[in-house]
RNA sequence: GCCGCGGUGGUGUAAUGGUAGCCACGAGAGAUUUAAAAUCUCUUGUUCGAAAGGACGUGUGGGUUCGAGUCCCACCCGCGGCACCA
């Protein structure tokens, strides 16, 4: 036996897996298919993080065992290698961001066989290949072709420091996700998609998914469906009137004033009818002014403004009421209107600070918090019973709801409606190295009646391909870089002929990662985005991991386009409305003492160091036995010296303790028991706990004088060979047998050797532990009965005692009840 | 504020309503060694006790049950998401 000797086995069994073929993904192969799929990263300079590592390697776990369980199994990797980090990197060191993206690439690729991750790099793909991106510019056009892209000039968020427009999801807290800069709004002409058409399908079809149900949750509440009505106010001495949606409708009638956003266009079309429009539009634009942050912030006090010469008609009471304006009214939701009474805590605090009169109709439960309400000391915002509400007093809210929308909607003031807090995606970025848009702009076609400026580029030219430029730093203008590129940015109109002008904006980072696990399946084809039949074999997705993160971004966007994709037939109809049928999500890995790792804070630790001191197996195990996969957990250096320990015991036994014939009994029922054990933990996840369960197994083996016999040493190596496949190879070729681990079958537990003759009864008197007996399985309660009342012990504590019951759980447990 | 997840030894954690603390780290003692590292053996929830053994113990308070870390109710704390969404 040589010392054990990581970095050269793991190099040796690298080479021959690649030179073998062994975990490359047959298309058509009549094995049944397995599709796993784990996020592919943005190779950042930084390389790979321990967080990555950790869903890998998890899944490289559960692809290995099902091929060995005769799986076909596709489990790729690629790169998604957009983005601002890249560009921003390329632009401090004056290199070309494709040079940059090669260099990171490549070590991610190095770092990630390091780890003896099986991944099919056959099928490695790369957004910015131009033989990629031709297929992100296609569904593009299809978008703009089936009226779900279009261009509209729209306040965007723009972050000044990254120099970008940002979608919504991108804004967090009012700041840019990336760099934490207040966002501040810009008014900008930009691509947007339409998501919203999708909203009640992304709602729906979760019920066809096994996602994890908190993913589901959310991905619901960022799409925010709300049921409702919507209302017509009619106008007194204008000729309209204004439409309110509201979930409430059974507060009506105390409706006492209506409030607009200050971008509401009603007060556009009536300029001439508000005495006092200058305020107004003096208020809009402070309203501009007020970053969404401090808007947000509770403290903050109401402010609004009355239109003057402006009343509208409650279409219930037909009372007369005023018309406001204020800031906390959002224009993009609902109809941007809102009618406000005393059960709003926002009208509420409106209405005492300007002496609007306020009225109640909902009486809570509550006697004193009714009263409390009755007097407007306090705003009830829940449901109740009614009053103030002429024939529907009395009626509980809920009923009420149904009731007077039903009244409403036969007198043609109100409607059903349902309304989302999801918006339409902002598709335009104002930087270079992203996939280009791909459309033309001919002011001559757009000039002719009912003329179309915008065209898609034909799409026999493309990809249009990023121009190979030194200058594309971003502009402070808003402008893209692309757009001082005279030369790609002239060219024709695909129509007319005539000169016209490329878009220059690109696609957001998200434009590639829409639809990648598509391209896995053919990821070489040039005539479409994959073959047919590939996509037939194999999607779905069978199985996704990825991060929390992504939740309401990558996996709602990606699961958008691909029912876009699916609905246009790009993707066979045989396949269904649902991209991927499970998605897990792993827990974060943070630094030592529990804080999230930062360069800044110099915690970070690179899986290369580990490799390096301890080997990519004393790695992977570690990552797996630190704790349940979904659970945020802290790095401990203390821990990986334990895994390595356990490695070096499993390689020390493997040469000293084999039994030339028989296996001990002992030994071999506990190898047993470890196989079913493992195998379903795999299954659930477990890993933490399958570990736990071999270092039990390597425990007793360690304990004993002499020990396995070769066949049973070869089940070992075959459960252990997921989760150290290194060492796993290398032991393998110990016991002699043809061919890889990897590529072998995975053992099945013997049931007999698992079932025990004799097990440990708990004694208990009233619930508490007193006594434990070894009796023979399957021993009926009278017999229990009879041993226990012979131990001395338990005959002294029940004597003269008056025994109420026996509770008898075979095989398990006896309890005396007195 | 709303939604979700969690709270167990010194630490990471484990426990189909049935022995709380498996596995690992750390710590202590011993063996080996000139010595140290490595390795091996034993101990290790708290507490009373010389021991046998007992009492207490899973964030807090209540409840259901023969029996609760696990189920129910209320609360406290931590983490994550959303947040003027009408």
């Amino acid at each position: 036996m040589i010392k054990y000797n990581p970095k050269k086995i793991e190099q040796k069994w690298q080479a021959k897996w690649a030179n073998s073929g062994v975990f490359n993904a047959k298309t058509g192969s009549k094995k049944k298919k397995y599709y796993l799929l784990v996020e592919f990263p943005y190779p950042s300079g930084d390389g790979l993080h321990v967080g990555h590592c950790r869903s890998f390697t998890a899944f490289d776990i559960i692809a290995r065992k099902k091929r060995m369980q005769g799986f076909n199994v596709l489990y790729p990797m690629g790169w998604d290698a957009f983005g601002l980090p890249t560009e921003n990197y390329a632009i401090k060191k004056g290199v070309h961001p494709s040079v940059v993206t090669k260099k990171n690439t490549d070590n991610f690729r190095r770092q990630m066989k390091s780890l003896g991750l099986s991944f099919d790099w056959s099928r490695e793909i790369n957004t910015t290949d131009p033989k990629y991106y031709k297929w992100t510019q296609w569904i593009f056009i299809q978008l703009f072709k089936e009226g779900l892209a279009y261009k509209a000039k729209i306040n965007i968020n723009w972050c000044p420091s990254c120099k970008i427009g940002l979608a919504n999801e991108e804004v967090v807290a009012g700041k840019c996700e990336r760099c934490g800069t207040a966002v501040e709004k810009r008014e900008k002409e930009q691509w947007v998609i339409k998501i919203t058409q999708y909203a009640d399908r992304l709602i729906k079809d979760l019920d066809l998914v096994d996602y994890l149900e908190k993913i589901k949750i959310q991905q619901k509440e960022w799409i925010g469906q709300s049921f409702g009505v919507q209302v017509k106010f009619l106008a007194e001495r204008v000729e309209d009137f204004i439409e309110v949606f509201t979930t409430r409708i059974d507060t009506i009638f105390s409706g006492t004033f209506l409030i607009l956003a200050p971008g509401h266009n009603f007060i556009d079309k009536h300029k001439n009818k508000i005495e006092n429009i200058g305020e107004i539009l003096k208020y809009r634009e402070d309203a501009k002014n007020v970053s969404d942050m401090d808007r947000a912030n509770e403290d903050k006090d109401v402010t609004g403004v009355q239109l003057k010469g402006i009343t509208v008609k409650n279409p219930a009471t037909g009372e007369e009421m005023p018309v406001w304006t204020s800031d906390f009214v959002l224009e993009q939701y609902g109809t941007g209107a809102v009618f406000a009474d005393a059960h709003d805590k926002r009208d509420f605090k409106m209405a005492k600070k300007y002496g609007i009169p306020l009225r109640t109709s909902i009486k809570p439960d509550n006697e004193t918090l009714a009263q409390k309400t009755k007097n407007l000391e306090e705003c009830y915002e829940g449901d109740g019973t009614l009053y103030n509400s002429s024939q529907f007093d009395g009626l509980k809210s809920v009923e009420a709801r149904q009731k007077i929308a039903l009244w409403l909607r036969a007198k043609g003031l109100a409607e059903n409606k349902i309304s989302y807090k999801l918006r339409d995606w902002i598709f335009s970025r104002q930087h270079y190295w992203g996939e280009p848009i791909p459309m033309i702009f001919c002011e001559k076609c757009a000039r002719l009646p009912g003329g179309q400026g915008w065209q898609p580029v034909p799409e026999r030219d493309l990809p249009i391909e990023l121009p190979n430029v030194k200058k594309y730093k971003p502009t402070n203008t808003g402008e893209s870089p692309l757009s001082v590129i005279s030369k790609w940015v002239n060219t024709k109109c695909p129509k007319c002929k005539g000169p016209a002008k490329r878009e220059t904006d690109t696609m957001p980072n998200w434009a590639g990662s829409n639809w990648y696990f598509l391209r896995y399946t053919d990821p070489k084809n040039n005539r479409s985005l994959s073959d047919e039949k590939a996509l037939k074999y194999w999607m779905n997705v069978d199985w996704y991991n990825g991060g929390m993160e992504h939740t309401t971004l990558h996996l709602l966007y990606s699961r958008f386009v691909y029912k876009f994709l699916w609905d246009i037939k790009a993707i066979p109809k045989t396949i269904g409305p649902e991209p991927y049928q499970k998605r897990t999500s792993h827990g974060m890995i943070l630094g030592e003492g529990g804080i999230k790792m930062s360069k800044s804070k110099g915690n970070v630790v690179n899986p290369d160091s580990v490799v390096k001191q301890y080997g990519a197996d004393t790695l992977r195990i570690y990552e797996m036995f630190v704790g349940p996969f979904d659970q945020t957990i802290p790095w401990d250096a203390k821990g990986v010296v334990g895994v390595r320990r356990f490695i070096e015991k499993i390689y020390k036994l493997s040469f000293s303790k084999i039994a030339p014939v028989k296996s001990d009994e002992n030994l071999k029922k506990l190898l047993h028991k470890t196989i079913k054990k493992v195998t379903e933990d795999i299954e659930l996840m477990k890993f933490n706990t399958s570990i736990s369960a071999l270092m039990q197994f390597v425990n007793g083996w360690h304990a004993l004088e002499a020990g396995l016999n070769k066949k049973d040493l070869s089940d070992f190596l075959k459960i252990l060979s997921p989760f150290a496949p290194h060492l796993s190879e290398e032991l393998w070729q110990t016991v002699k047998i043809k061919g890889l681990c990897c590529s072998q079958k995975w053992p099945k537990f013997n049931e007999e050797l698992i079932e025990k003759k004799r097990v440990l009864l708990i004694v208990q008197i009233n619930g508490k532990l007193r006594d434990k007996i070894e009796v023979r399985v399957g021993i009926s309660q009278k017999e229990a009965e009879k041993l226990i009342l012979k131990s001395e012990k338990i005959n002294n504590l029940v004597n003269n005692v008056k025994i109420k019951k026996i509770v008898f759980v075979p095989d398990k447990l006896i309890n005396i009840v007195t």
